[in-house]
DNA sequence: ATTTGCAAAAATATCGATAAAAAACTTGCA
DNA sequence: TGCAAGTTTTTTATCGATATTTTTGCAAAT
């Protein structure tokens, strides 16, 4: 049967809810970089009590979406060039290896499930509306596959949280257009993971977040450029 | 001026004081490896009200301390010999970077923070009383030292995360010996930091974290070998 | 014009009480 | 005895209220 509206992901407490709905909001750009987070407006809008709250942001500034001061209460973390590199350079690290554990332990489940969810994020990337949405979520769910024979369970928890970081720059930063020559890219990382072939699948993964990062890093070097500009 | 005993560490909130005590706790074994956490108990046990005592608990889920299920509670994270390799590996390939990076952006007060923290190790581990806290703390700021020029937030994030990790299992393991010939690995690291020899650093970096990682884990193989004799 | 001191306002952190859920414990019945 | 349904107890999650701290606003003084 099927769930509450307010439930119906997998967020049994309202706490849970509060934290998934900040934590949509801070990467989707709803909730601004370095922006005030106070309680007591945020409980007007998300409509929990502070302690549910509370608890939510304690989580998320625990995974660096928001920064905490004792007594000063929350803000949205800060965005920056250098937080970009940083969260890039070690995104590159980290999903190698999880590729190459993968490409090492992963079976016939785990190619199936990339060769399938290849299949969806080509159609989307081909496909005439083009949906930002629904390409994020194919991407995420490709990217997951082509990792997926990873064992390691810490190797998997900091590659979550430095893919959703990423993902707030991309969002930000290209809110509207999915760039075209991805698709190869993907391609590429699909045949060598397939292939079993851990070192062009390496390059390849590199390439591919470089490439997605750089043209994150340049939309977001205009857009600061605007904004002194104003000023 | 001094501050109040229960504030003198950076600790601004109860909340802040609850986590540093809970987190205290869990790595050095006082409360138990999946051991239930219930709230009523801890609020007379650490004297603080629900509420803050709920905002540790979360973040110290996010970090991996304590697990945390809707509406069953929390409690303190497992032990087991997979997660104790899952997390020296990924310790090995971080801290590899690290000292990497520090090598390469390093200056003099990095190098001489090194030989500083090296020389109050020395004498820790030379002395007569051998005293674990006190080794624990010049351990820590010996490694502490050799990635102080690494430039990446993340990184140390996450190092810092399992690092402690790491050191629940060295303190549930070897509680009262300190391994003798921990001291030589010790030497070998500063030496190859200092030469700023990155290839044998990472060496040792790597042997040491390995060694340290396999006297913990026998023990801990005894240790549950035990708990099943009894049972 | 800038700073200083203080009072008012706002926001944070925390507590105590309560509703909701899960666990433990009966009790009735085959 | 075994076990299913209902009942009590325990525990969790949440709210509303309050004490404490920070910020703001404003007037007097340098």
């Amino acid at each position: 049967m099927a769930k509450t509206s307010t439930e119906q992901n997998g967020a049994k407490t309202l706490s849970d809810q509060a934290y998934l709905k900040l934590r949509s909001d801070i990467i989707h750009g709803v909730l601004q970089p370095d922006e005030k987070l106070r309680i007591e407006h945020l409980r007007t809008e998300y409509g929990v009590g502070a302690s549910p709250l509370r608890e939510a942001l304690s989580r998320l500034a625990a995974d660096g979406f928001v920064t905490a001061e004792g007594q000063r209460g929350f803000r949205v973390a800060p965005m920056s060039e250098e937080d970009l590199e940083d969260i890039t350079r070690l995104r590159i690290l980290l999903e190698k290896q999880a590729l190459c554990q993968s490409i090492e332990h992963g079976g016939d489940e785990w190619e199936s499930q990339i060769v399938a969810s290849f299949y969806q994020l080509e159609k989307v990337e081909e496909s005439a509306e083009r949906d930002p949405a629904e390409w994020e979520m194919r991407n995420h769910d490709f990217h997951e596959a082509l990792i997926a024979g990873c064992t390691s369970k810490w190797l998997r928890r900091f590659y979550g949280i430095l893919y959703d970081q990423h993902k707030r720059y991309r969002n930000i930063a290209l809110s509207t257009e999915i760039p075209r020559d991805l698709h190869q890219e993907h391609e590429e990382l699909r045949n060598t993971a397939l292939a079993r072939d851990k070192k062009r699948a390496c390059d390849a993964i590199e390439h591919h977040i470089l490439r997605t990062a750089e043209i994150t890093q340049r939309v977001l070097r205009e857009e600061s450029l605007q904004k002194k500009e104003i000023a």
